[in-house]
DNA sequence: TGCTAAGCGAGACGGTACGTCGCGTCTTCGG
DNA sequence: CCGAAGACGCGACGTACCGTCTCGCTTAGCA
C-alpha cells in the first residue's frame, strides 16, 4: 500500500475544515436512526449538520456512500489485534460481545435497521456495506476460531467458513428483521445452543435450555 | 365467529375486478425482480399490468404496501400441511429445499435482493414482511423439529426456538448482503454442519468437510 | 322541420326518466354558480342530482356540452316573438332588460363567470356557447332596431351589423371581465350614450352625463 | 419612499437566474398558442424551456399564475407616454391599432383564445388578467379621448368612462367568442360608426355603411 | 501584506417519481 | 333498457428529493 495515492491537494487554496466531517457524519447517523434511511434526505443531513449541501457531496459521492461510511464509524470495528483472549473459545466469544452496554445496543439497532435499504440500492455498494460492516465481525469470529483451533481446542477437521457467519447472520436478523436488541443472555444462548456443537463443542454444562 | 368477515359495502357500484390484482401483482412482481425496490417505479407497473396507477392505489395505499404484499404472493408458502416426509429430520430439511428450482431460486433471489429496502422503510411494514416472508419459514423448520422429537428423533430438552432460525437467518444473509443463489449442496451443508450438530445429532457419516 | 329525425328508442325497455334532466341540469347550475366552471368535477354534479355518471353522460357528451346546454337554459332567452314593444327603440332596448331582478342578476353573473373557460376549450364548443347565449341576445337587438327602421325612426343607411354587438359585448366584458352586476342604470347609460348615438338617435334630453 | 423596496431575502445562496424567468415565459406562450391553456401543460412547458418543474413552481404558485404572468408579458401594453399623436382623435384611434402586423394579431388571438379559461378560475385571478391585460387598453383609449378634450375636438360634458370601454369590450368579444382576427377595416368601422357617435363627432364623411 | 485558489453556507437548478384527482367509459346490481 | 354506484385507463397536477451549479464570503498558504 503506497503513500502517493494522495497528493491531489495541487496548490494554494483554503483546506477542508475536518470538522466538518464529524459534524456530518454525527448528523446523518442521528438522522439515519431516526427515520430510516429511506427517509432520511441530504438536506436535513446538511441542516442537521450547519453544513451545506455541498460540503456533503464533496466529501461523499452519494447518499448512499455518506451512510455507508457514516455506519462504518460506529462499528467499533473490533480491531482483530486485541480480541479478547480468556483461555478458552466460549469465554472469547461471549467477551466479544460484552463491551455493548444497553444504550450502545439500541443504538446500533436502530442505526442498523435504517441501514438495509442500502442492501438492494446497488449491488456494489451492498458489496461495499457488507464489507464494511459485517466482513470485520466474520473475521474476528473466523480468528478466535483458529486460535482456539491453534490451541487444540477444536479438531482440524472443522469447517470454519459456515460456522463463522453463524453468529453475523443471525445477529444481523435479529436487528434488522426482529428488531430486537443484542443482549448478553442472547448471545450466550445463540453461542452454547448452536455454535459450540457446530464446531464438536458438546453439551458440557453448557445452557442448552429453552430460550428467547 | 365465521370467516367470511368479508362484506365492506357492496351494496351498488362495479366490484372490484380481480383480475387486476393478479395483474399488478405479477407486473410488480417482474419489475421488482428486473430492477429492485428503488428503480422501480410505480408508472412502470401500472404501464406493464395495463391499469392505471389510481388502481394501484385503489387497493394498496403506496408503493412499498404493494410490494410487501406481492412479495408476500411469491412464496409459495410451504404450506405446513403438506410438509415432506422423508421418515428423518435430514431428509426432511433438505426436501424442504429441494423443490427450489434455479430458475425458481434466482428469481427469490432476485427479488429478495429489491425487498431489502423496505425493511427500514416504516416499522410496521418491516413486521408485515417479516411476518409474510419469513415467519412461515421458521415455521416449517419449527414443525419438522417437533416432528422429529415425536418420533424420538430428537431429545425433549432440545431448544427449537433458536435453532428454527438458523436456516431462516442465514438464508436471508445469503441472499441479501451476499447475493448468492441458494441451491442444495450450500443447503446440506447447513444442515449437516450447523443445523443437525445444534440438535444433538452428530457426525454420523454427513458433510463435515470445507465447503463454501 | 319535420319529425321523424327523432326515433331511436329502439324498443322495450325502461323509457328515459325526464325528472333526472332537471335535476341535472340545476345541480350542474348550482356547482357552476359556485365553483366555476374548472373546479365543477360531474361527480359533484351527479353527487347533489342524486344520479349516477352514466345518467349525465347519456344524455350529454361531455361536461362541456352540458354545461352549455344549462346555461342555456337559464338565459330566459327572450323569444324573439314576445320582445317588447313600447314604441320607441329606447323604451324597447331598456324594456329587454328591465325584467331581470337582482337576485337573477346576481345568479346570471355567477353563472357567466363560471362560464368563460369554456370558450376556449374547444374552438366548436366556443362556437355552440357563442350560438346558444349570445347570438339569441345579439338577434333580439337587430330585431328591435329592424322594428326602429320599420318606423321609421331610424334612417335606412344604419349599419346594424356592428352596433347590435355593443349591448351584448360590453353586457358580457362587465360581467366576466369586471365581474359587476347589470343594472338597470347602467343599461339606459349605455344604450343611452353608445348605443342611440351610433343609430343616429342624439342627445335629446338622454341621460348623457358621467356614469359608472 | 424609494423604489426599491426589494431586497427580500438575499442573505447567501444562489440567486435565481433571471433568464429562466424569460425562457418559461416564452415557453409557455408558445405552447399556450399552440394548444390553449386547458391542453397545455407544465411538463411541456418546463420541457421547452429547458427547465425542471420546481423551476416553474418556485416562481408561480400554479399553472394559472404561470400564465396569468406571462399573458402579461406578451401585451406590448402600448406606453401611455408614446402613444400616437395625429392631430385627430380619428386618426389616434387608428393608429392605436395599426402597428399591430397580421402575425401579431394571430397570435394575440391564439393567445387571447386560449386564455379564457383563466377567467373563471378564480376571482382574484381574473381581477389580475383583467388588470394585466384590458386596463392598460382602456387606459390607452381614455387618455387619446382626454387628449381630445383638451384640443377642444370633444365637448366637456361628454362621458369617457363608458365609452372608453367600447373598444375593449368589442375586441376581447371579437377575439373570444367570435374568434376572428382584429384587421384595421374593422377598427375603423367600430370607431366610424360607434365611438365618434357616441363621442358627439357626427358623421362627416366617415365610413357609416355597412361591414362586417 | 496582499493575491489567489479553494472551502464554506445557502439555495436555485434539471430531472424524475411520487401520490392525488378529474374525465369519460365500463360493469355490476336492482327496478 | 334505465338508473345508482363506483371501478377502470389515462394523463396532468403540484410536491419532494437527488446530485449539480452558482452566489458571496471566509480562510489558508505563497509571494
Amino acid at each position: 500500500m503506497s503513500d502517493d495515492a494522495e497528493a491531489p491537494r495541487s496548490r494554494g487554496g483554503r483546506p477542508r475544515d475536518p470538522s466538518r466531517d464529524a459534524a456530518i457524519v454525527a448528523a446523518a447517523l442521528e438522522v439515519l436512526a431516526e427515520t430510516g434511511y429511506e427517509r432520511m434526505t441530504m438536506d436535513q443531513v446538511a441542516a442537521r449538520a450547519g453544513a451545506g449541501k455541498a460540503t456533503l457531496y464533496r466529501r461523499w459521492p452519494s447518499k448512499a456512500d455518506l451512510v455507508v461510511h457514516a455506519v462504518g464509524q460506529v462499528g467499533d470495528t473490533p480491531a482483530l489485534a486485541d480480541l479478547p483472549d480468556t483461555g478458552t473459545l466460549r469465554g472469547d466469544l461471549l467477551a466479544l460481545m460484552r463491551d455493548q452496554t444497553p444504550e450502545e445496543s439500541a443504538r446500533v439497532l436502530a442505526i442498523t435497521g435504517g441501514l438495509a435499504s442500502l442492501l438492494s440500492a446497488d449491488p456494489a455498494l451492498a458489496d461495499a456495506a457488507g464489507a464494511a460492516l459485517v466482513e470485520p465481525f466474520v473475521a474476528s469470529q473466523r480468528l478466535l476460531m483458529q486460535r482456539a483451533r491453534d490451541r487444540g481446542e477444536v479438531g482440524p477437521e472443522v469447517d470454519f467458513e459456515t460456522i463463522a457467519f453463524v453468529t453475523p447472520s443471525m445477529t444481523a436478523y435479529r436487528l434488522i428483521v426482529q428488531r430486537r436488541a443484542i443482549d448478553v443472555d442472547w448471545i450466550r444462548h445463540l453461542v452454547d445452543v448452536v455454535v459450540l456443537p457446530a464446531l464438536g463443542l458438546g453439551s458440557d454444562g453448557l445452557d442448552r435450555g429453552g430460550g428467547a
